[in-house]
DNA sequence: AAAGCGCGAACGAACGTTCGCTCTTGACTC
DNA sequence: GAGTCAAGAGCGAACGTTCGTTCGCGCTTT
Protein backbone atom coordinates (compact mmCIF):
# COMPACT_ATOMS: atom_id res chain seq x y z
CA UNK A 1 0.00 0.00 0.00
CA UNK A 2 2.65 2.43 -1.05
CA UNK A 3 -0.13 5.06 -1.46
CA UNK A 4 -0.76 6.63 1.88
CA UNK A 5 -0.35 10.34 1.71
CA UNK A 6 -2.74 10.88 -1.20
CA UNK A 7 -5.55 7.81 -0.66
CA UNK A 8 -8.56 9.06 -0.30
CA UNK A 9 -8.39 9.04 3.26
CA UNK A 10 -10.53 6.57 4.76
CA UNK A 11 -10.18 5.81 8.20
CA UNK A 12 -7.30 4.37 8.61
CA UNK A 13 -3.49 6.11 8.41
CA UNK A 14 -2.16 8.62 10.81
CA UNK A 15 -4.60 10.98 10.33
CA UNK A 16 -6.75 8.60 12.26
CA UNK A 17 -6.18 10.95 15.21
CA UNK A 18 -6.82 14.62 13.71
CA UNK A 19 -10.27 14.24 12.29
CA UNK A 20 -10.09 18.20 11.94
CA UNK A 21 -7.48 17.89 9.76
CA UNK A 22 -8.88 15.13 8.01
CA UNK A 23 -11.96 16.80 7.12
CA UNK A 24 -9.98 19.96 6.13
CA UNK A 25 -7.76 17.90 3.26
CA UNK A 26 -10.95 16.07 2.40
CA UNK A 27 -12.70 19.02 1.75
CA UNK A 28 -9.61 20.66 0.20
CA UNK A 29 -9.70 18.25 -2.61
CA UNK A 30 -13.51 18.05 -3.08
CA UNK A 31 -13.39 22.11 -3.61
CA UNK A 32 -10.32 21.60 -6.01
CA UNK A 33 -12.09 18.88 -8.08
CA UNK A 34 -15.82 20.46 -7.91
CA UNK A 35 -15.83 24.49 -6.44
CA UNK A 36 -17.18 25.12 -3.12
CA UNK A 37 -20.80 25.37 -4.10
CA UNK A 38 -21.13 23.15 -6.36
CA UNK A 39 -19.48 20.36 -3.87
CA UNK A 40 -22.34 18.78 -1.12
CA UNK A 41 -21.69 17.84 2.11
CA UNK A 42 -22.00 14.32 1.61
CA UNK A 43 -19.27 14.14 -0.79
CA UNK A 44 -16.96 15.84 1.67
CA UNK A 45 -18.36 13.29 4.15
CA UNK A 46 -17.37 10.27 1.61
CA UNK A 47 -13.90 11.94 1.17
CA UNK A 48 -13.31 12.23 4.74
CA UNK A 49 -14.49 8.66 5.36
CA UNK A 50 -16.79 9.88 8.31
CA UNK A 51 -20.48 10.48 8.03
CA UNK A 52 -22.57 13.65 8.35
CA UNK A 53 -23.22 13.52 11.82
CA UNK A 54 -19.28 13.35 13.02
CA UNK A 55 -18.21 15.75 10.63
CA UNK A 56 -20.55 18.62 12.52
CA UNK A 57 -19.18 17.92 15.32
CA UNK A 58 -16.01 19.02 14.46
CA UNK A 59 -17.21 22.37 12.19
CA UNK A 60 -20.65 23.89 12.69
CA UNK A 61 -21.59 24.63 8.62
CA UNK A 62 -20.11 24.20 5.35
CA UNK A 63 -19.01 27.85 4.95
CA UNK A 64 -16.69 27.30 8.67
CA UNK A 65 -14.82 24.77 6.47
CA UNK A 66 -14.50 26.88 3.97
CA UNK A 67 -13.06 29.74 6.32
CA UNK A 68 -11.06 27.44 7.89
CA UNK A 69 -9.78 26.72 4.54
CA UNK A 70 -8.94 30.15 3.28
CA UNK A 71 -7.42 30.64 6.41
CA UNK A 72 -4.56 27.61 5.65
CA UNK A 73 -4.15 29.14 2.33
CA UNK A 74 -3.40 32.51 3.01
CA UNK A 75 -1.30 31.58 5.79
CA UNK A 76 0.81 29.28 3.41
CA UNK A 77 0.96 31.73 0.91
CA UNK A 78 2.01 34.30 3.56
CA UNK A 79 4.81 31.57 4.72
CA UNK A 80 6.33 32.21 1.08
CA UNK A 81 7.37 35.80 2.24
CA UNK A 82 10.00 34.01 3.94
CA UNK A 83 12.11 34.12 1.07
CA UNK A 84 12.01 37.95 0.90
CA UNK A 85 14.34 38.55 4.13
CA UNK A 86 16.18 35.27 3.21
CA UNK A 87 17.64 36.22 -0.10
CA UNK A 88 20.26 38.45 -1.11
CA UNK A 89 17.78 39.69 -4.41
CA UNK A 90 14.23 40.25 -4.98
CA UNK A 91 14.50 38.34 -8.28
CA UNK A 92 16.32 35.62 -6.29
CA UNK A 93 13.22 35.83 -3.92
CA UNK A 94 10.70 35.93 -6.22
CA UNK A 95 12.43 32.53 -8.30
CA UNK A 96 12.11 30.47 -5.05
CA UNK A 97 8.83 31.65 -3.88
CA UNK A 98 7.45 30.78 -7.56
CA UNK A 99 9.56 27.89 -7.36
CA UNK A 100 7.98 26.53 -3.90
CA UNK A 101 4.74 27.29 -5.27
CA UNK A 102 4.51 25.10 -8.12
CA UNK A 103 7.26 22.36 -8.09
CA UNK A 104 5.05 20.99 -4.53
CA UNK A 105 3.34 17.63 -5.14
CA UNK A 106 0.30 17.37 -4.70
CA UNK A 107 0.50 20.77 -5.59
CA UNK A 108 -0.25 23.23 -3.04
CA UNK A 109 -4.04 24.61 -1.90
CA UNK A 110 -3.47 27.85 -2.73
CA UNK A 111 -2.40 27.18 -6.46
CA UNK A 112 -5.71 24.84 -6.77
CA UNK A 113 -8.07 27.12 -5.43
CA UNK A 114 -6.59 30.61 -5.77
CA UNK A 115 -9.68 31.93 -8.34
CA UNK A 116 -12.11 30.06 -6.56
CA UNK A 117 -11.10 31.82 -3.30
CA UNK A 118 -10.83 35.04 -4.89
CA UNK A 119 -14.27 34.66 -6.28
CA UNK A 120 -15.67 33.57 -2.95
CA UNK A 121 -13.81 36.53 -1.01
CA UNK A 122 -15.16 39.09 -3.51
CA UNK A 123 -18.64 38.43 -2.75
CA UNK A 124 -18.91 36.84 0.58
CA UNK A 125 -18.57 39.33 3.31
CA UNK A 126 -17.69 36.91 5.75
CA UNK A 127 -14.46 35.58 4.31
CA UNK A 128 -13.16 39.37 3.68
CA UNK A 129 -12.04 39.94 7.14
CA UNK A 130 -9.90 36.32 7.19
CA UNK A 131 -8.32 37.65 3.80
CA UNK A 132 -7.63 40.93 4.17
CA UNK A 133 -5.64 40.42 7.56
CA UNK A 134 -3.10 37.85 5.88
CA UNK A 135 -3.20 40.08 2.85
CA UNK A 136 -2.08 43.47 4.70
CA UNK A 137 0.51 41.81 6.28
CA UNK A 138 1.84 40.41 3.28
CA UNK A 139 1.49 43.76 0.94
CA UNK A 140 3.62 45.56 4.44
CA UNK A 141 6.32 42.81 4.23
CA UNK A 142 6.53 43.24 0.51
CA UNK A 143 6.55 46.74 0.62
CA UNK A 144 9.94 46.72 3.06
CA UNK A 145 11.49 44.00 0.45
CA UNK A 146 11.14 46.64 -2.41
CA UNK A 147 11.94 49.30 -0.62
CA UNK A 148 15.34 48.09 0.25
CA UNK A 149 16.14 46.56 -3.36
CA UNK A 150 15.23 49.97 -4.36
CA UNK A 151 17.95 51.44 -1.88
CA UNK A 152 20.25 49.00 -2.64
CA UNK A 153 19.95 49.73 -6.46
CA UNK A 154 18.40 46.65 -7.73
CA UNK A 155 14.92 47.66 -8.00
CA UNK A 156 15.11 51.84 -10.12
CA UNK A 157 14.28 53.88 -7.48
CA UNK A 158 12.51 56.12 -9.61
CA UNK A 159 9.53 53.39 -10.06
CA UNK A 160 5.56 53.76 -7.83
CA UNK A 161 6.24 51.28 -5.69
CA UNK A 162 2.17 50.33 -5.46
CA UNK A 163 1.79 50.08 -9.18
CA UNK A 164 5.22 47.56 -8.85
CA UNK A 165 3.26 45.32 -6.19
CA UNK A 166 0.31 45.27 -8.17
CA UNK A 167 1.98 43.82 -11.44
CA UNK A 168 3.63 41.17 -9.00
CA UNK A 169 0.66 40.79 -7.03
CA UNK A 170 -1.56 40.63 -10.10
CA UNK A 171 1.53 38.16 -12.14
CA UNK A 172 1.32 35.70 -8.86
CA UNK A 173 -2.47 35.49 -8.75
CA UNK A 174 -2.60 35.29 -12.80
CA UNK A 175 -0.02 32.44 -12.84
CA UNK A 176 -2.04 30.70 -10.92
CA UNK A 177 -5.23 30.60 -12.60
CA UNK A 178 -3.46 30.04 -15.72
CA UNK A 179 -1.83 26.89 -14.49
CA UNK A 180 -5.39 26.15 -13.65
CA UNK A 181 -6.70 26.07 -17.11
CA UNK A 182 -3.46 24.64 -18.54
CA UNK A 183 -2.17 21.91 -15.50
CA UNK A 184 0.83 20.83 -18.14
CA UNK A 185 2.79 24.19 -17.67
CA UNK A 186 6.25 22.94 -16.61
CA UNK A 187 5.70 26.62 -14.10
CA UNK A 188 8.69 25.29 -12.04
CA UNK A 189 11.23 24.74 -14.46
CA UNK A 190 9.80 28.58 -16.00
CA UNK A 191 10.24 30.50 -12.82
CA UNK A 192 13.94 31.64 -13.65
CA UNK A 193 13.23 33.13 -16.57
CA UNK A 194 10.39 34.47 -15.37
CA UNK A 195 12.07 36.35 -12.57
CA UNK A 196 14.42 37.73 -14.65
CA UNK A 197 11.98 38.87 -16.96
CA UNK A 198 10.49 40.66 -13.87
CA UNK A 199 14.11 41.77 -13.07
CA UNK A 200 14.30 43.43 -16.56
CA UNK A 201 11.28 45.41 -15.85
CA UNK A 202 12.44 46.55 -12.44
CA UNK A 203 16.20 46.99 -12.73
CA UNK A 204 16.85 50.81 -13.27
CA UNK A 205 17.39 52.19 -17.12
CA UNK A 206 21.18 51.26 -18.04
CA UNK A 207 23.55 53.42 -15.77
CA UNK A 208 26.71 54.60 -17.52
CA UNK A 209 28.35 53.50 -14.23
CA UNK A 210 28.27 49.74 -13.76
CA UNK A 211 28.14 49.28 -9.91
CA UNK A 212 25.63 46.25 -10.03
CA UNK A 213 23.28 44.69 -8.31
CA UNK A 214 26.18 41.97 -7.85
CA UNK A 215 27.48 41.03 -4.92
CA UNK B 1 -34.49 58.61 -15.65
CA UNK B 2 -31.13 58.63 -16.69
CA UNK B 3 -30.66 54.76 -14.84
CA UNK B 4 -32.31 52.59 -18.19
CA UNK B 5 -28.94 50.93 -18.89
CA UNK B 6 -28.33 49.16 -15.36
CA UNK B 7 -31.95 49.02 -14.80
CA UNK B 8 -33.04 45.68 -13.23
CA UNK B 9 -34.68 44.94 -16.67
CA UNK B 10 -37.92 44.49 -15.51
CA UNK B 11 -41.12 44.28 -18.35
CA UNK B 12 -40.55 47.57 -19.23
CA UNK B 13 -37.66 48.89 -21.61
CA UNK B 14 -36.21 48.62 -25.00
CA UNK B 15 -35.02 45.11 -24.57
CA UNK B 16 -38.71 44.20 -23.92
CA UNK B 17 -38.20 42.58 -27.75
CA UNK B 18 -35.48 40.35 -26.99
CA UNK B 19 -36.02 37.83 -24.47
CA UNK B 20 -32.74 35.77 -24.25
CA UNK B 21 -30.45 38.86 -24.36
CA UNK B 22 -33.08 39.72 -21.53
CA UNK B 23 -32.17 36.69 -19.58
CA UNK B 24 -28.60 36.63 -20.58
CA UNK B 25 -28.03 40.45 -18.80
CA UNK B 26 -30.17 39.29 -15.75
CA UNK B 27 -28.10 36.18 -15.60
CA UNK B 28 -24.84 38.12 -15.62
CA UNK B 29 -25.79 40.31 -13.22
CA UNK B 30 -26.81 37.80 -10.72
CA UNK B 31 -23.33 35.25 -11.44
CA UNK B 32 -21.84 38.28 -11.10
CA UNK B 33 -23.29 39.29 -7.34
CA UNK B 34 -23.23 35.43 -6.03
CA UNK B 35 -21.73 32.90 -8.64
CA UNK B 36 -22.79 30.52 -11.14
CA UNK B 37 -23.50 27.79 -8.25
CA UNK B 38 -24.77 29.87 -5.51
CA UNK B 39 -27.27 31.81 -8.08
CA UNK B 40 -30.59 30.03 -8.18
CA UNK B 41 -32.93 30.26 -11.32
CA UNK B 42 -35.45 31.63 -9.87
CA UNK B 43 -32.88 34.46 -8.94
CA UNK B 44 -32.23 34.92 -12.34
CA UNK B 45 -35.93 34.56 -13.24
CA UNK B 46 -36.72 37.02 -10.74
CA UNK B 47 -33.87 39.45 -12.11
CA UNK B 48 -35.07 39.08 -15.86
CA UNK B 49 -38.78 40.06 -15.06
CA UNK B 50 -39.59 36.55 -16.20
CA UNK B 51 -41.49 33.57 -14.81
CA UNK B 52 -39.27 30.24 -14.65
CA UNK B 53 -41.57 28.46 -17.87
CA UNK B 54 -40.85 31.52 -19.91
CA UNK B 55 -36.99 31.35 -19.03
CA UNK B 56 -37.28 27.82 -19.95
CA UNK B 57 -38.36 28.41 -23.32
CA UNK B 58 -34.97 30.09 -24.24
CA UNK B 59 -32.42 28.48 -22.42
CA UNK B 60 -32.95 24.11 -22.35
CA UNK B 61 -30.88 24.33 -18.65
CA UNK B 62 -28.69 26.65 -16.36
CA UNK B 63 -25.40 25.26 -17.38
CA UNK B 64 -26.85 26.64 -21.47
CA UNK B 65 -27.09 29.91 -19.97
CA UNK B 66 -23.70 29.87 -18.19
CA UNK B 67 -21.99 28.72 -21.71
CA UNK B 68 -23.62 31.24 -23.35
CA UNK B 69 -22.46 33.65 -21.37
CA UNK B 70 -18.44 32.82 -21.28
CA UNK B 71 -18.67 32.62 -24.78
CA UNK B 72 -19.59 36.18 -24.62
CA UNK B 73 -17.28 36.93 -22.37
CA UNK B 74 -14.64 35.07 -24.65
CA UNK B 75 -15.90 36.84 -27.83
CA UNK B 76 -15.41 40.37 -25.94
CA UNK B 77 -12.26 39.68 -25.00
CA UNK B 78 -10.83 38.41 -28.32
CA UNK B 79 -12.23 41.89 -29.63
CA UNK B 80 -9.84 43.57 -27.55
CA UNK B 81 -7.20 42.32 -29.47
CA UNK B 82 -8.12 44.21 -32.91
CA UNK B 83 -5.81 46.74 -30.91
CA UNK B 84 -2.87 44.87 -31.48
CA UNK B 85 -3.10 45.64 -35.48
CA UNK B 86 -4.20 49.18 -35.44
CA UNK B 87 -1.74 50.05 -32.97
CA UNK B 88 2.22 50.90 -33.89
CA UNK B 89 3.49 49.38 -30.89
CA UNK B 90 2.99 46.78 -28.63
CA UNK B 91 2.74 48.79 -25.70
CA UNK B 92 0.74 51.20 -27.26
CA UNK B 93 -2.03 48.18 -28.23
CA UNK B 94 -1.71 46.86 -24.46
CA UNK B 95 -2.67 50.12 -22.94
CA UNK B 96 -5.44 50.32 -25.24
CA UNK B 97 -6.49 47.10 -24.26
CA UNK B 98 -6.38 47.70 -20.68
CA UNK B 99 -7.83 51.14 -20.67
CA UNK B 100 -10.89 49.82 -22.32
CA UNK B 101 -11.30 46.68 -19.94
CA UNK B 102 -11.37 48.85 -16.97
CA UNK B 103 -12.81 51.87 -18.20
CA UNK B 104 -16.06 50.47 -19.19
CA UNK B 105 -18.98 51.24 -17.49
CA UNK B 106 -20.86 49.49 -16.14
CA UNK B 107 -17.73 47.22 -15.90
CA UNK B 108 -17.57 44.34 -18.91
CA UNK B 109 -18.88 40.89 -17.90
CA UNK B 110 -15.19 39.63 -18.53
CA UNK B 111 -13.64 41.62 -15.87
CA UNK B 112 -16.11 40.59 -12.77
CA UNK B 113 -16.70 37.07 -13.96
CA UNK B 114 -12.61 36.43 -15.26
CA UNK B 115 -12.18 34.73 -12.35
CA UNK B 116 -15.38 32.61 -11.99
CA UNK B 117 -15.15 31.59 -15.47
CA UNK B 118 -11.53 30.01 -14.80
CA UNK B 119 -12.77 28.29 -12.04
CA UNK B 120 -15.27 27.26 -13.78
CA UNK B 121 -13.63 26.25 -16.87
CA UNK B 122 -11.15 24.67 -15.26
CA UNK B 123 -13.33 22.01 -14.04
CA UNK B 124 -16.52 21.71 -16.51
CA UNK B 125 -15.59 19.98 -19.20
CA UNK B 126 -18.50 20.83 -21.11
CA UNK B 127 -17.19 24.62 -21.27
CA UNK B 128 -13.66 23.49 -22.65
CA UNK B 129 -14.49 23.49 -26.16
CA UNK B 130 -15.92 26.98 -26.24
CA UNK B 131 -13.51 28.79 -24.06
CA UNK B 132 -10.49 26.85 -25.66
CA UNK B 133 -11.47 27.71 -29.48
CA UNK B 134 -11.20 31.92 -28.63
CA UNK B 135 -8.13 31.19 -26.77
CA UNK B 136 -6.10 29.78 -29.65
CA UNK B 137 -7.48 32.44 -31.83
CA UNK B 138 -6.17 34.75 -29.18
CA UNK B 139 -3.03 33.19 -28.33
CA UNK B 140 -2.70 32.95 -32.63
CA UNK B 141 -3.30 36.74 -32.77
CA UNK B 142 -0.74 37.67 -29.89
CA UNK B 143 1.55 35.61 -31.20
CA UNK B 144 1.40 37.41 -34.78
CA UNK B 145 1.94 40.75 -33.20
CA UNK B 146 4.60 40.03 -30.77
CA UNK B 147 6.78 38.22 -33.68
CA UNK B 148 6.23 41.43 -35.90
CA UNK B 149 7.52 43.30 -32.43
CA UNK B 150 10.37 41.59 -32.57
CA UNK B 151 11.49 41.67 -35.93
CA UNK B 152 10.52 45.84 -35.55
CA UNK B 153 13.00 45.98 -32.42
CA UNK B 154 10.49 47.05 -30.13
CA UNK B 155 10.73 43.29 -27.97
CA UNK B 156 14.01 41.80 -27.20
CA UNK B 157 14.20 39.27 -30.30
CA UNK B 158 16.27 36.91 -27.30
CA UNK B 159 13.49 36.62 -25.77
CA UNK B 160 11.15 33.32 -25.44
CA UNK B 161 7.66 34.08 -26.85
CA UNK B 162 5.99 31.42 -24.71
CA UNK B 163 7.58 32.64 -21.67
CA UNK B 164 6.28 36.52 -22.71
CA UNK B 165 3.29 35.68 -23.69
CA UNK B 166 2.59 33.48 -20.36
CA UNK B 167 3.51 36.59 -18.81
CA UNK B 168 1.05 38.86 -20.72
CA UNK B 169 -1.68 36.56 -20.30
CA UNK B 170 -1.05 36.19 -16.69
CA UNK B 171 -0.52 39.82 -16.09
CA UNK B 172 -4.42 40.22 -17.83
CA UNK B 173 -6.03 37.85 -16.05
CA UNK B 174 -3.74 38.68 -12.47
CA UNK B 175 -5.48 42.11 -12.67
CA UNK B 176 -8.51 41.17 -13.70
CA UNK B 177 -8.59 39.34 -10.37
CA UNK B 178 -6.98 41.98 -7.92
CA UNK B 179 -9.79 44.68 -9.60
CA UNK B 180 -12.36 41.87 -7.78
CA UNK B 181 -10.72 41.73 -4.64
CA UNK B 182 -9.99 45.69 -4.75
CA UNK B 183 -13.04 47.36 -7.16
CA UNK B 184 -12.05 50.41 -5.83
CA UNK B 185 -8.36 50.90 -7.56
CA UNK B 186 -8.45 53.12 -10.76
CA UNK B 187 -6.90 50.43 -13.35
CA UNK B 188 -7.93 52.11 -16.60
CA UNK B 189 -5.78 55.21 -14.85
CA UNK B 190 -2.73 52.82 -13.90
CA UNK B 191 -2.44 51.54 -17.36
CA UNK B 192 0.16 53.34 -19.29
CA UNK B 193 2.77 52.90 -16.44
CA UNK B 194 1.70 49.46 -16.19
CA UNK B 195 1.96 49.17 -20.04
CA UNK B 196 5.68 51.30 -19.86
CA UNK B 197 6.69 48.54 -17.33
CA UNK B 198 5.65 46.11 -19.92
CA UNK B 199 7.89 47.87 -22.25
CA UNK B 200 10.93 47.61 -19.99
CA UNK B 201 10.57 44.17 -19.46
CA UNK B 202 10.26 43.22 -23.03
CA UNK B 203 12.88 45.84 -24.81
CA UNK B 204 16.00 44.99 -26.31
CA UNK B 205 18.85 45.35 -23.29
CA UNK B 206 20.55 49.01 -23.57
CA UNK B 207 22.78 49.11 -27.13
CA UNK B 208 25.82 51.05 -25.17
CA UNK B 209 26.35 49.58 -21.90
CA UNK B 210 26.28 46.11 -21.25
CA UNK B 211 24.79 45.55 -17.78
CA UNK B 212 26.05 41.95 -16.72
CA UNK B 213 22.24 39.99 -16.09
CA UNK B 214 23.25 37.22 -13.77
CA UNK B 215 22.87 33.62 -14.38
C1' DA C 1 -21.36 2.87 34.80
C1' DA C 2 -20.37 7.08 32.50
C1' DA C 3 -18.93 9.75 28.62
C1' DG C 4 -18.73 10.92 24.23
C1' DC C 5 -17.46 9.60 19.37
C1' DG C 6 -19.47 8.17 15.36
C1' DC C 7 -23.30 6.67 12.74
C1' DG C 8 -26.90 7.20 9.07
C1' DA C 9 -31.76 7.79 8.59
C1' DA C 10 -34.47 11.65 8.43
C1' DC C 11 -35.69 16.68 8.31
C1' DG C 12 -37.41 20.98 6.19
C1' DA C 13 -35.90 23.98 2.77
C1' DA C 14 -34.48 25.06 -1.58
C1' DC C 15 -32.93 23.50 -5.87
C1' DG C 16 -33.51 23.00 -11.25
C1' DT C 17 -37.02 21.90 -14.07
C1' DT C 18 -41.82 20.74 -15.89
C1' DC C 19 -46.57 21.18 -17.13
C1' DG C 20 -51.14 22.59 -17.90
C1' DC C 21 -53.22 26.59 -18.08
C1' DT C 22 -54.39 31.69 -19.46
C1' DC C 23 -53.68 35.50 -22.21
C1' DT C 24 -52.05 37.88 -26.34
C1' DT C 25 -51.49 38.15 -31.10
C1' DG C 26 -52.43 38.30 -35.98
C1' DA C 27 -54.27 36.06 -40.11
C1' DC C 28 -58.42 34.60 -42.15
C1' DT C 29 -63.57 34.40 -42.99
C1' DC C 30 -67.72 36.63 -43.81
C1' DG D 1 -64.93 45.88 -39.60
C1' DA D 2 -66.52 42.25 -36.53
C1' DG D 3 -66.00 37.57 -35.35
C1' DT D 4 -63.23 33.30 -35.12
C1' DC D 5 -59.50 30.62 -33.98
C1' DA D 6 -54.93 28.40 -34.09
C1' DA D 7 -50.33 29.33 -32.31
C1' DG D 8 -47.36 30.36 -29.00
C1' DA D 9 -45.59 33.49 -25.20
C1' DG D 10 -45.85 33.71 -20.55
C1' DC D 11 -47.24 32.21 -16.10
C1' DG D 12 -46.59 30.09 -11.42
C1' DA D 13 -47.84 26.15 -8.71
C1' DA D 14 -45.91 21.88 -8.25
C1' DC D 15 -42.68 18.09 -9.21
C1' DG D 16 -38.97 14.98 -7.73
C1' DT D 17 -34.42 15.53 -6.11
C1' DT D 18 -30.81 16.98 -3.47
C1' DC D 19 -29.16 20.20 -0.31
C1' DG D 20 -27.12 21.41 4.52
C1' DT D 21 -28.04 20.04 8.85
C1' DT D 22 -30.03 17.46 13.03
C1' DC D 23 -30.97 13.83 16.23
C1' DG D 24 -31.43 9.72 18.80
C1' DC D 25 -29.10 5.74 19.44
C1' DG D 26 -25.55 2.15 19.41
C1' DC D 27 -20.59 1.32 20.31
C1' DT D 28 -16.11 2.07 22.21
C1' DT D 29 -13.22 3.52 25.77
C1' DT D 30 -12.05 4.32 30.50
Amino acid sequence: MPAAAAAPATASGPNRKDPRRRVLDAAARCFIRGGFHATSMHEVCAEAGMSPGALYRYFPSKEAIIIAIVEEERSARSALLAHLDSSATLVEALTLMGEALFSSDPPMVCVELGPEIAAEVSRNPRLRPVFDEVEDEMDAAFLRALEAAQARGEVDPALDRDHVMLMINALGDGIMLRRRLQPELPLAQMMPQIATLIGRMLAPPAPSVSSGASR
